[in-house]
DNA sequence: GTATGCTTTCGGC
DNA sequence: TTACGGCCGAAAGCATAC
């Protein structure tokens, strides 16, 4: 059932999101099948101290000690005091693989496939279904059997008119569950969730809707438009009203490579020092090197960012006149630009970054290239 | 007023 | 309230051009 105006469809769009559960300990689980019923927690260690650095990823046992995503490594030790938990270190390269498999698995569920980090997809299957939300819950089950019987891995997924409501209802049932809200449940679906389930509704955001006596998303739909905007300003407030009814135009989109590749790392110890700073800048400055030469692309801005010692960050930035692929010319800006941050912020540096974006890709034909510059490019 | 470019910060995963 | 990684894209803020 189509109903075509002017070559648009009215009906509603079918948006699917799969989120791998708690995807890195689960692959860490995966691998060690012993793992499965302790704490597990995969961690980022800084090199600092013995357990210096962040856990990223702790499996539901782990999260049930209250361990979470971002804490620090001790802390999470702290919790797990006397338990029989396992930590690991991020094996970044064997996750990508396992992403990708799966990935290749959710391409063939989608008319339109939107990867978004390592763990999670956007798929409009609007055509395949023909719009039916019916079909679409048996695609979404017949996908996760898929993933479960191929990948040994478990997901969550969330089917709505858009990826907004998507997103949410994936969140909904995790982990290992499926959401299916149809368009003309969206409202009553949204209505009781706390705002704090929005994007765009964080910590500031969310104590401030806190002393307006705004909780639920329903609080917010009914809120005046007016006020919303006097709050938050005139781009948020408008978002904030229509996320709240569950509208969002957002197409799904294949996305390409990267747009930027930037390596950040701890120093050993907080410091000014421009000499031990540069030694870190050319390590940097080499790894992303290597990347922009596998992408065999040219750079044509250069950024720099810096974590303080109250963890503040701070960054700069430079356009380059003509793009770049030349390592001396990364290393010798990314120290310009560590200078004039020196100049600019009193305060011991902890953690420093480089940064390459603005990519050119380079012509095949060199003599083409030779004879007319690298003018445009 | 609108579009575009550049730099910096914010926040998700 | 404080501990603390390494990425990424989006948004914000500002200047300049049309």
């Amino acid at each position: 059932m189509v109903f075509v105006c002017g070559g648009t469809h009215l009906e509603s769009r079918v948006i699917t999101l799969v989120d791998l559960d708690y995807f890195y300990a689960q692959v860490e689980e995966r691998r060690n099948p012993s793992f499965r019923d302790k704490p597990v927690v995969v961690c980022v260690y800084s090199g600092r101290t013995e357990d210096s650095g962040a856990v990223s990823t702790a499996n539901y046992v782990a999260r049930e000690f209250g361990v979470k995503s971002g804490m620090p490594i001790f802390l999470a030790k702290r919790k797990l005091k006397d338990v029989d938990a396992v930590f690991l270190p991020m094996d970044h390269a064997f996750y990508e693989e396992v992403s990708d498999d799966v990935m290749a698995i959710l391409r063939g569920f989608a008319d339109i496939f939107e990867q978004v980090g390592i763990d999670e997809a956007y798929l409009d299957m609007t055509r395949r279904t023909s719009g039916s939300f019916e079909a679409a819950y048996e695609l979404a089950q017949q996908l996760r059997e898929e993933v479960k019987a191929r990948e040994n891995l478990t997901c969550s997924v969330g089917v709505g008119p858009n990826k907004l409501v998507a997103k949410i209802a994936a969140d909904f049932q995790k982990p290992d569950g499926l959401t299916v809200v149809k368009p003309e449940r969206v409202e009553s679906f949204l209505a009781p969730l706390p705002v704090k389930r929005l994007m765009g509704v964080g910590t500031k955001i969310g104590k401030m809707m806190e002393s307006l006596g705004i909780e639920t998303v329903g609080d917010l739909a009914r809120y005046d438009v007016q006020a919303l905007i006097e709050a938050f300003g005139r781009n948020l407030g408008i978002y904030l009203r229509s996320a709240s009814l569950g509208i969002d135009e957002a197409p799904v989109q294949e996305r390409g490579e990267p747009e930027s590749i930037s390596r950040i790392s701890t120093l050993k110890e907080d410091s000014r020092d421009l000499e031990a700073i540069s030694e870190r800048i050319a390590e940097l400055c080499k790894d992303v090197h290597v990347k922009v030469l596998e992408r065999n692309v040219s750079f044509r801005s250069v950024g720099l960012i810096a974590v303080l010692t109250d963890m503040s960050i701070r960054s700069r930035s430079k356009t380059l006149e003509s793009p770049s692929r030349d390592l001396e010319v990364l290393k010798d800006i990314a120290n310009e630009l560590v200078g004039r941050l020196l100049d600019e912020v009193e305060l011991e540096v902890r953690r420093i970054g480089v940064k390459v974006s603005r990519f050119t890709q380079q012509e095949k034909q060199k003599a083409l290239t030779d004879f007319i510059g690298n003018r445009g490019r």
